[in-house]
RNA sequence: GCGCCCGUAGCUCAAUUGGAUAGAGCGUCUGGCUUCGGACCAGAAGGUUUGGGGUUCGAGUCCCUACGGGCGUACCA
């Protein structure tokens, strides 16, 4: 709709004598007050300028010019300052409801993206520790971005990567070894600055029990560190597994430095003497691009930071043929990140295909007052004990909620006592809700036949209609800008639309024809619902 | 100090990316169940969009500035 009308008002632009060049883009937009029409443009008020005249004068003038056909269009007002609104007619919706209930499940979905391949990058948290609240926020957006991007036709592949070789690692092998040691009866003190959880006792003991004390006089810390790993991983996995993230795979750090894919970059970078040596370091001349100081790439230990790999591994990924690489990052990211781009864009790639998405971090309440985390010292929430309080549904949408760039105030009391209150069960009562009703129709009446549609008049109905619509945009929308609260967002005016008509509008006890229409639209927006729901990783039950 | 992000109702947050009268949920107050699920609905109160300037037909949104908060500012990740 958006596109005819586009072109309606492009063909009756182009009866002003006016370069084409100096045309302002024909936007089409819905109005925030309904009675301003179902579509609106602002073309007039744009024309302002280049025409040297009244808007209100241009939008009578366009108006005028404007040929639309009836059938879908029933009028066009001007109002305000100059504003042209439209309004759907009945015959439009009608067509268009009957559109989605040929679709059924796959309604919403588009070719928008059609033909690319996107790689995205969530997650990512180094095995340490168990998954907390912290890396739920990532998670979940991470996955439910790549949903969405599926749902716009991209082919979408998930990613964790990690590192498993640096100093975290070898820290985290400690820990485990001097639990084991004084598991084994020997009296070791504990590492300055180890891994102080319960999981770590718990590891040593598996070593304990399949070994005995056949390691205490171990010097290298390998089984320790590689245990841990393993162990961590199947740990996160399977919280991953809970909250229905499916990774497509896992990259692992360690690899680049085995394929030389570090030493390639640092050749590269230094031939065009944005590498070089100092202090017995290897540095990059981020002074170049605009930045305070130089960065270190391998330390004079011969370690490198975390910043070379992280070019290896993103020019990797573009090596690999995607069209566009989404990086999930925490605020804590948001200063490194354009190193990488800079890194990659110097070896020749094309950095605009990586998209990072920074978001705000989650402020932890607990007990009525923010809680700092930290996986060293042990004292966080798990995302399994929230979720074996609140389950993955509430989960996955309190992350959801928000904008990832404001600020998201997680308080655990909150969640957990959320329960009924949660604004996810409106949605999923208002599909439950929808699911009863249409079992009882089943009971009293059969239908053959398409439905009649037109018999649907009440206003309640026709908003409904209108915003059953709006799905596959918003999809495209929220995919776009990455930003899934929007779908949040839409789903819950959605159900609070089919509230007021459930209200005003009775389907059982109705003539069987009437009864037969307000089904088809109950099953319309039960199926929105669920398609929804879906796209964010929630369940949709048919009854609660 | 410098860089990035944020500041909207008592609280938590939206606002179609520059559009028309800034909206929801929670909380507070009033009203509504012998009828399809009351886990709901209708209504009320609550705002100088942190303050001050600017840009233009039009600013919560863009620019400058002050203040307040978060995150960075490592040869940590």
């Amino acid at each position: 709709m958006n596109e005819y009308l586009q072109k309606a008002l492009a063909d009756a632009l182009s009866r002003y004598e006016l370069d084409r060049s100096s045309w302002p883009d024909i936007q089409i937009e819905k109005p925030r007050d309904p009675s301003h029409g179902d579509a609106a443009t602002n073309l007039a008020l744009m024309l302002a300028k280049p025409l040297q005249s009244n808007p209100r004068k241009i939008a009578e003038q366009l108006v005028e010019y404007l040929e639309l056909d009836e059938n879908l269009v029933s009028s066009v007002e001007i109002a305000g300052p100059g504003f042209i609104n439209f309004r759907y007619s009945k015959d439009y919706l009608m067509k268009n409801l009957h559109h989605i209930l040929q679709k059924g499940e796959t309604f919403g979905s588009s070719d928008k993206n059609q033909g690319k391949r996107v790689l995205v990058e969530f997650v990512s948290a180094n095995p340490t520790g168990p998954l907390t609240v912290g890396h739920g926020r990532n998670a979940v957006l991470g996955d439910t971005i790549a949903r969405l991007l599926e749902w716009t036709g991209a082919e979408v592949d998930r990613e964790y990567y990690f590192n498993n070789a640096g100093r975290q690692m070898r820290v985290l092998g400690q820990s485990v070894q001097a639990r084991y040691l004084q598991l084994t009866g020997r009296d070791v003190p504990f590492p300055d600055g180890g891994y102080e959880g319960e999981y770590i006792r718990d590891i040593a003991k598996s070593l304990a029990v399949e070994f005995g004390d056949k390691l205490q006089d171990k010097e290298d810390i390998s089984v320790f560190k590689e245990r841990a790993e393993k162990e961590i991983f199947n740990d996160i996995s399977a919280t991953l597994n809970r909250m229905n993230i499916r990774m497509d795979s896992f990259f692992n750090e360690h690899d680049l430095y085995e394929n030389s894919s570090i030493k390639e970059v640092i050749q590269a970078l230094r031939k065009d003497d944005l590498v070089y040596d100092e202090d017995g370091a290897t540095w990059f001349r981020t002074t170049k691009y605009g930045k305070d100081k130089d960065t270190v790439l391998i330390k004079s230990s011969g370690e490198p930071t975390y910043r070379l790999p992280d070019i290896a591994y993103h020019k990797n990924k573009l090596e690999r043929g995607y069209d566009l690489c989404i990086d999930v990052f925490g605020a804590d990211h948001i200063d490194t990140y354009p190193d990488v781009l800079n890194g990659v864009r110097a070896l020749g790639y094309d950095a605009e295909k990586i998209d990072v998405l920074v978001y705000q971090f989650v402020t932890i309440v607990k007990d009525g007052k923010p809680y700092k985390m930290s996986t060293r010292k042990a004292n966080f929430v798990t995302l399994d004990e929230l979720m074996d309080e609140v389950g993955s549904d509430v989960t996955r949408f309190f992350f959801l909620m928000r904008s990832p760039s404001t600020h998201l105030e997680f308080d655990i009391a909150q969640a957990k006592e959320a329960g009924e209150k949660n604004p996810v069960f409106y949605l999923q009562y208002a599909h439950a809700r929808i699911h009863s009703i249409l079992r009882k129709v089943e009971d009293v009446a059969e239908f053959t036949g398409s439905p009649p549609l037109h018999l649907l008049e009440d206003e309640s109905e026709t908003d409904l209609i209108k915003n059953l619509l709006e799905f596959p945009e918003v999809i495209i929308s929220a995919a776009n800008s990455r930003e899934p609260h929007r779908l949040i967002n839409y789903l819950d005016s959605l159900a609070a639309s089919f509230t007021t008509f459930y209200h005003d509008c009775r389907i059982l006890g109705e003539d069987p024809k009437l009864m037969y229409a307000r089904t088809a639209l109950a099953t319309a927006t039960s199926r929105v619902l669920a398609n929804g729901l879906s796209i964010l990783g929630i369940s949709t039950p048919e009854s609660m």
